[in-house]
DNA sequence: GGCCCGTTCGAACGTCCGTTCGAGTGAACT
DNA sequence: AGTTCACTCGAACGGACGTTCGAACGGGCC
């Protein structure tokens, strides 16, 4: 149960010295997975003493809490402006896509252990990121609505952005930037038109790696 | 490291215990995933003492590996049994979709456990197990491929089999068998639509729900 | 100088975990 | 009756973990 406070309160450098903290936790987070995790590894990783990481954060439970909040405010803000001026629905879902592989490339990290760490929080923290979980997939899930607009009720609409976010969160299961020859651009244009038209239908440029 | 071995070899009753056993583990793996599972509690689960579940078992790796080896068999051998008699490219996709889906109504914990542990492992267990997922992952990539057999090469195949087993696997990260009104064969059915055919062009049942 | 206070840290504390040990049980076999 | 052997278990061991404590450092202010 997280009181959902730092240990302390508005000091100078604290902001940055905890983003320094929160990225190598996330770090470690993404290599070993949060439980198998020690604080002892985030604080060689960050360079700092054990003792010290308690000065910035009250619990390995709100270095967690901290990364997905951060990390689904800034994929819903850059949903937010890469959607600016398009009216297109489809290119508007094709920009979210963007958006979001992008931010997987940026912050591989943060997103995998987001994508991973979906039900690891609990109680009042959890809650509190599920909530922003539920803004951007609601974001998201308005565009898919807004695709037929005059087809009658959008038929299995829900079912169909959580397959999309399925598409796009195993992502981090099998992305590999040394072994897949593909933009990360290219790649969500691909993921797009596989969504939208099927694969079947869709032309797309190649994705194939050596192995498996 | 595994010994890849068990504590003892071909006993009467061994394997009759040694699957319930997998069981019980397999319910708390998933209730709180691996590393946060205690031995304590899967003797509990299981209703045998700590030290017992070691006459079965080596370790708590042990059970992980033997989970994650039965449910990729057992999906392999459904797939094997699904597609028999059918010609149709579109149809062995199709059915091959709704084995996948209705082991994970079957099996939720086992298929939760090994969606969710895939990198859990370490050593010989995790290359056996590797193997077994990349049988399966080959299987319904060759289906895939069936599909646009005079098209050219069959671009982007295996980033579309990649992004199948994400809608497919991310899964159980949503599904609530209380929540959702459709059937797990409706479900697949909308799953393979969306896939060949896009989201766009596909008719489907409704999948709503009443809250997010 | 003397004091405050934000910051850092080495050294511990208490807890829980995976695993092991050694003794005990009872059915099968000689 | 005595021996064997698969099976079961309570009790403990050693280690790793999250967290805390109290002391030290160092720059700004009286």
């Amino acid at each position: 149960m997280l009181p959902l406070q730092t240990a302390r309160k508005r000091t100078p450098a604290f902001d940055g010295k905890r983003l320094h903290l929160l990225d190598a936790a996330a770090r470690v987070f993404c290599a070993v997975g949060y439980d198998k995790a020690s604080m002892r590894r985030v604080s060689a990783e960050a360079r700092v003493s054990l003792a010290g990481i308690y000065h910035y954060v009250a619990s390995k439970e709100e270095l967690l809490y901290w990364i997905q909040l951060h990390t689904f405010d800034s994929l819903l803000r850059g949903l937010e402006n890469s959607l600016d001026g398009l009216v297109d629905p489809r290119q508007r879902l094709a920009a979210a896509i963007r958006n979001h592989v992008r931010h997987f490339g940026e912050n591989m990290h943060k997103l995998k252990v987001c994508a991973r760490e979906l039900e690891t929080l609990e109680g009042e923290a959890y809650d509190d990121v599920r909530e922003r979980r539920r803004s951007y997939f609601e974001a998201v899930h308005g565009l898919v609505k807004e695709l037929r607009p005059r087809h009658g009720v959008p038929l299995g609409s829900w079912l169909a952005t959580a397959n999309l976010f399925g598409m796009l969160n195993w992502f981090y299961q099998w992305y590999d930037p040394d072994r897949i020859r593909v933009s990360l651009d290219d790649l969500a244009a691909q993921q797009t038109a596989l969504f939208l038209d099927g694969y079947t239908a869709s032309a797309s440029g190649d994705g194939r790696r050596e192995t498996e």
